[in-house]
DNA sequence: CTGAAAGCGCTTACAG
DNA sequence: CTGAAAGCGCTTACAG
């Protein structure tokens, strides 16, 4: 009973149905058909042979091709989006924002490379091979930028510290990281700590900076050897920071500002192992906000950055691109707000 | 004379470089510089003409348009991998495993729904407009696929209970659910409860009716009322957990298996801050196997499902679909393995 | 309103 | 080895 298959019983071998096929069943020309196809009949095509089309493309089951529209119009209706890393849960929110945004009339496909690993220039070339009406690139690093000549309408997410005239939608991480410092002054701590992400994304470079200067200005110190980096997993965040405690806390560190939720979540973890109370010991911030933050115990004190905003407002840009329009702002940069959650206050 | 600079246009209005133009150059036809240009010209192209066409492609930075391309070869390079739910952690070392077998002769795209949202059928339909070369689905529900009439290569991951005819590669998720059962039994529980996902995936429904079926058979019972659903996200597990568990003490439960790490986050974050001792008075398991779970306190037990091997296999397959060769075998199972720690033995 | 026709950029028998 | 030519399926001026 073991089968030499021979499998796909399935209407594989169905011809595909064109135009062409469609036409002659209703009678008139592949223009008529493409006009009605596309919804651009309207005062253009009578309504006797429109119901004759209409009726063939339902019997016939006919779909226009993508790749022959694309080539006569000059680019499909796709929009690419090229992502270094989606296994940040964050992604998944932005990409819930430009499909809301991008509605039916663009298919998104998503482009990612592996994990910390930006598009090669080839990778990019064979992208703008598929014509996509659009380009939504997240969190690229300038040097892909230089690579990317000659997209069509390109619009940049979470691309910090670009001219003025690349269209893009950033996150205001710097505000983010002044309110943290804010609200860390506030609270009394006069020693902090940072644990950096490791992958030089100018996001983490931003946060960082934006940081340490407010803190400066507030009089806060972050001591020589109080600045770590540890690779955005929980498990190695937890081990630099088991590593460095000990001298911290000699040199009176009270608090401990994460380049990430992620790295915090590591913190949390081995202080509750060590025994080292929080905040009343050591005060716990993070940047981003994920879900766990908000249940975590203690909750932790986060800069809350949209996701869903972002992408909203990226695929808004790139849609008027698209039209042709110009865009009122080129840049757009949205609010970042701090909550404030156990890590930091006690409950 | 002509520059040897790079090819690299000035952003917007470049022309878009195009066989011909290579061919005009390079003193042939375009039927030699395509040759050329998709390395078929061994044995077919004089190597004297072959040098000259490599010289003005890359004089002119001419790339294979693959819109044209796939128009004229009746399908692109392109492979499309459907997915629900990016947002699972899960995913991304699929989706490394995939890119990892692809390779670079085709180009990986991900079409994502929003979150435990199925695919349309006219979403579909649009994608097969592109004419991928072959399709990758993940995580499917039956009645998608019978929509998905007469694709050409495809293979599922992560699709049980489908007939044998459909090329698929699955996890034993069952397994693990069985050897959930063992160990719990083997550990000395009567008592268990579930906490199921309420997504309805097929994957859960296995997972669930696997580890039932070899608790009974074991001599475990899972208690009316101590059988109960959450959504997958750490705060909702916690609650739901929070309101079971003075039911489930009085039943005598010593263990509960979540359908997913996620859930048993939930629990154990629940359980810490109501002062429940793990595993002492409950025990706690997961599916999935996060990498949060390794460093958890406690470790979680979890069963591990190999994600980077699933796309992987899954890619390697459909590649062989693709070069028209037979499967030797159309659905591959990939073992799952416990991973036993301290929320089910004492560390 | 309508259809014939000219592409879009490429690949591939085919004839030389 | 080589190039002219016929498409691939569609869209869009254009002439009627």
């Amino acid at each position: 009973m073991h089968s030499t298959q021979k499998p796909r019983a399935t209407a594989i071998n169905r011809r595909r149905v064109t135009a062409a096929m469609v036409a002659e069943r209703a009678g008139v020309s592949t223009a008529t058909v493409s006009l009605v196809a596309n919804g651009k009949a309207s005062g253009r095509v009578s309504p006797g042979n429109e119901a004759k089309v209409r009726e063939a493309i339902r019997e016939l089951g006919y779909v226009v091709d993508g790749i022959g529209s694309s080539l006569a119009r000059g680019v499909s209706n796709t929009v690419i989006m090229v992502a270094p890393d989606i296994s940040n849960p964050f992604f998944a929110t932005v990409i819930a924002g430009v499909r809301a945004a991008l509605g039916s009339e663009f298919q998104l496909l998503l482009s990612v490379t592996d994990a910390g690993q930006l598009p090669s220039a080839d990778d990019t070339r064979r992208l703008l091979g598929l014509r996509p009406a659009g380009l939504l690139v997240d969190a690229p690093d300038p040097s892909f930028l230089e690579e990317l000549s000659a997209p069509g309408p390109l619009v940049l997410l979470d691309a910090p510290g670009l001219g003025p005239e690349v269209p893009a939608v950033n996150l205001d991480v710097a505000q983010g990281g002044r309110l943290l410092a804010e609200h860390l002054a506030a609270t009394g701590h006069k020693k902090v700590a940072y644990i950096d992400g490791t992958t030089g994304t100018t996001t983490f470079e931003v946060r960082r900076i934006a940081f340490l200067e407010a803190a400066g200005a507030l009089g806060m110190e972050v001591p020589e050897g109080a600045r770590i980096a540890a690779t955005i997993n929980v498990g190695l965040a937890a081990n630099a920071f088991a590593e460095a405690w000990p001298q911290w806390k000699k040199l009176g560190v009270s608090a401990v500002v994460c380049a990430t939720d992620t790295h915090a979540y590591g913190v949390l973890q081995e202080a509750r192992a060590a025994g080292i109370s929080i905040p009343g010991e050591l005060a716990v911030t993070g940047f981003d906000d994920l879900p766990y933050s908000t249940t975590s115990s203690p909750g932790l004190t986060s800069v809350n950055l949209p996701g869903e905003l972002l992408g909203r407002r990226a695929a808004e840009q790139l849609l008027r691109l698209i039209a042709g329009e110009d865009l009122e702002t080129q840049q757009v940069t949205l609010e970042s707000t701090l909550m404030v959650r156990g890590s930091t206050v006690q409950g």
